[in-house]
DNA sequence: CCAATAAGATACGGCGCGTTTCTTGCTTCC
DNA sequence: GGAAGCAAGAAACGCGCCGTATCTTATTGG
């Protein structure tokens, strides 16, 4: 057994000890080994960075091991596989439902919560995040969990409280208040995204409520 | 240039001339070759029973022109890629849009047209039609001449007819007839199937229509 | 009967996934 | 403060599948 070169019958993995990481520039980097919750955020935001770069359909477990400066064993070591990398990724970045808005208005309440959930990502390039959803929404678990909202749970419980208020001041028919009719604008905001593929622009969002949500609820704002 | 052997530097890809194809067996395959038209059919038999197998994501072009007796590049030659192939398979089971129905009454010429596009596809598995959406959304140009409906551009003018000659019957208010409205039932039950997976049940149909397209089509069906 | 054409068989290069193997640096615990 | 242990990091591998290139051979049409 020679170390100056693998003899093993699988054709030896003999790495070179010195690791080329980061640059041996002088003043330079210490490349010190990271570990837990630094490498992991290191991890995530090279992720985002190949979103943004690439795309997700063009976003490779290699590129992110490479980007990030560590390797793919270490990406397995936390994430079974691509898709729950980048859910990773995008969940740090929209996990705070806000308070919803109240304007005193259901138009203008619909309005500011919809166009707001159709920025969260605008700093992805728009096939990033179109990529990933038609991915995600080939796994029957995450299919389920994303059938709610864009992203998480919240968008339905805001859109039946900011319905429920509307209703509660006399705005609206609350007899047609059916699931169905709550997450409606989302459902069809979802449709536009996908078969669009990039994020509706904000007349959409004018479009869904004045000719079929409001009509619908009875809301005065249309004939 | 010998018409004996090949003997070019790429190592040589001496066939062994015999060939195999089906059964040697007596009284047997005659196995003769195919060409044009046959042999396309037999191919794009043998993507629908692939995809009625395993599946769109997992029907492979080697598995396609292995259960079609041929070859890949007899494939290649005549469809750019995987999603071209199958599309003219699918093509080929939905192409005429029969007379919509017309039973006298929106609601039910709604259901009848609405249940009928939905259960095209019923012989082939859910995850095959799925998959194979999942990917065409991928693609701009397929995406666009999607938009429309399900399969061609057939259901809008469908379903454009239908609601025209309600509103000349005095039905609903022709006020409400705007785009967006008329392409409703289809861009719902798009996000349903999308979103959920399958094909959804008929009682979907009966749900988008009474709790949504007929209210606000001011129809009389509902309250 | 011969030339053109396309079918059919096979191999290849490429890419990306997910895994394995191995070395080496950091951490922690005695 | 030193040794044991754990995980980072590097490199290569096997696999599957895509799309293509190359070559032989059956069929068809003049």
């Amino acid at each position: 057994m020679r170390d100056t070169v693998g003899d093993s019958a699988t054709g030896g993995a003999a790495a070179a000890p010195g690791g080329a990481r980061g640059a041996a520039a002088p003043g330079g980097g210490k490349a010190s080994r990271r570990r837990g919750d630094e490498l992991e955020r290191a991890i995530l935001d090279a992720v985002w960075a190949e979103l943004a770069d690439h795309g997700y359909d063009r976003l490779t477990m290699d590129g992110v091991a490479a980007r990030a400066q560590t390797s793919k064993p270490v990406l397995y070591r936390r994430w079974p596989n691509r898709a729950a990398l980048v859910i990773a990724a995008l969940g740090r970045n929209a996990p705070d439902y806000q308070a919803p808005p109240d304007t005193g208005e259901l138009r203008s309440d619909l309005a500011a919560f919809l166009r707001d959930l159709l920025h969260r990502f605008d700093d992805l390039p728009t096939d990033a995040v179109h990529g990933f959803l038609l991915d995600l929404l080939r796994d029957p678990d995450l299919r389920t969990r994303f059938r709610g909202g864009l992203t998480a749970e919240g968008p339905v419980s805001t859109l039946s409280t900011l319905m429920r208020r509307a209703a509660d001041r006399g705005e609206i028919n609350p007899r047609r208040l059916t699931p169905r009719v709550v997450t409606l604008p989302l459902d069809l905001l979802r449709d536009a995204f996908l078969t669009g593929g990039a994020v509706p622009p904000d007349h959409v969002v004018d479009e869904i409520l004045d000719e079929v949500v409001l009509p619908l609820l009875g809301a005065p704002s249309v004939d």
